[in-house]
Parts: C-alpha cells; structure tokens; sequence
DNA sequence: GAAACGATTATCT
DNA sequence: GATAATCGTTTCA
C-alpha cells in the first residue's frame, strides 16, 4: 500500500524533457519504505541531464549505450541509480521517451516524515546534513542499486504531487561538481529550503 | 566559515 | 591508468 500519498502518472508526467521534469519536480515528495520504515522528503534541488548532446551525460554522445549507463534508456519514471567517487550512490528519474538517454538527478529532499529513522540512518548528523546532497538522502531513505530501473510509481519507492513551488521561489543555476557542459543552466533549487546543498564547486 | 584533501571503485580510454 | 553528477574530516584564518 502506499498509505497517504497518491501515485505520480508516471507516462505523462515524466515522458517530458529533463529540463521541463528537472523544474516541475521540485515540492513533490519522495517516499521511501525502504527498510520497513516510511520516509518522506519534499525535493527541493535536481538537476537535469537531458540527452546525448550533454557532455556531462554518463550517455554522452561519444560514450554511447553501456552496461552502466543502460538503465538511462529505459521507460519515463523509472530509477537510474550510479555510483559517484567509489563510495556514493545517486538517485537519478529517468525522463522523456523510451530508448532516449536522459534524466533528472535529484540533489536534495527536505525531511517531512520518519525523522527518527533518518537519524538513526546517518548517526551524528544535524537535521539540514540528513538530506541536503544527493548520496546524502540515498543514505537517510536507504535506497540504492537494489532498485536500479525500479518505477517511482510503486511501492516501495515513489513520487507523490506534493506542493508546487511558486515560481518566484525556483532559482536555476550552473550544475554542481561536473567538468564538463559547466555553462549550462540545468540546476533548479527552492531558494525558500534549507535543505539545498551549496556547494558550487568553482574550478 | 572557507578551503583543501583523502576515501574508494566501477567504468572507460 | 585516469577519471568521477560527493562526502566528511582536517586545517587554517
């Protein structure tokens, strides 16, 4: 069951390029009952990564279609999880059609629900460490590559509505971290949040 | 505070 | 063999 929360319609919604996705998912809310423990986080921070022309894509156009990249391809509002610097995995929504590489990052989630457990998750952490960065709230709603192509409309991983975020509140800047396609302007945030992870790492 | 840096491993050249 | 969509600790001001 998904208690409360009502299922996102996967096709319409997320069968939209990354950058539409990227903007509009922010105030929806990520469920995880993962680990027998429900939590929920308000996304507040994504990024898009929008197809093949992106050379920050992991399917960037020379690097083509490959085991890791693959679960990219697949069907609108399904989990590409990856993993970052050996240790850290990220939660990617894979957007548009099928067989097109393109997705959502998402970087941040506010805590709404199950605080305890994100607590007990990630010991001697403030609450804004809990989920302000992406392999952060992989670690407080205990989600990674066991659910790798999942569909975020089922339990036990989903996206529900939530609350839209005006569009006054919607800052849109450079990605974090990336070497390459670093003039882009494919990061979305609620400047309102508290939860947005800052570091805009300069190189 | 801000900035530097090491961890740790799959993936691609 | 180099690199990477980060985090957490240490170091310095």
């Amino acid at each position: 069951m998904n208690g409360r929360y009502r299922p996102l319609v996967a096709a319409s919604f997320f069968d939209r390029p990354a950058e539409t996705v990227a903007r509009e998912l922010l105030g929806s809310f990520l469920v995880s009952d993962c680990g027998g423990k429900r939590c929920v986080g308000r996304i507040v921070e994504t990024e898009a990564y929008p197809g093949p022309h992106d050379p920050a894509s992991h399917a960037a156009a020379p690097i083509g279609r490959t085991a890791r990249n693959d679960p990219m391809f697949g069907p609108p509002g399904t989990a590409y999880f990856h993993l970052n610097f050996g240790v850290h995995w990220c939660l990617n929504v894979v957007v548009g059609p099928e067989g097109y590489p393109a997705a959502v990052l998402i970087r941040a989630v506010e805590p709404l629900e199950g605080l305890e457990t994100m607590r007990r998750r990630r010991p001697g952490r403030t609450d804004r460490e809990l989920t302000s960065g992406p392999a952060k709230l992989t670690q407080a709603l205990a989600i990674g590559p066991s659910l790798q192509r999942h569909r975020l409309s089922d339990a036990p991983l989903f996206i529900t509505p939530g609350t839209k975020v005006p569009k006054s509140s919607v800052a849109r800047t450079t990605r974090v971290g990336i070497t390459k396609g670093t003039t882009k302007r494919w990061r979305f945030y609620d400047r309102r949040s508290g939860w947005v992870s800052r570091s805009e790492r300069p190189r």
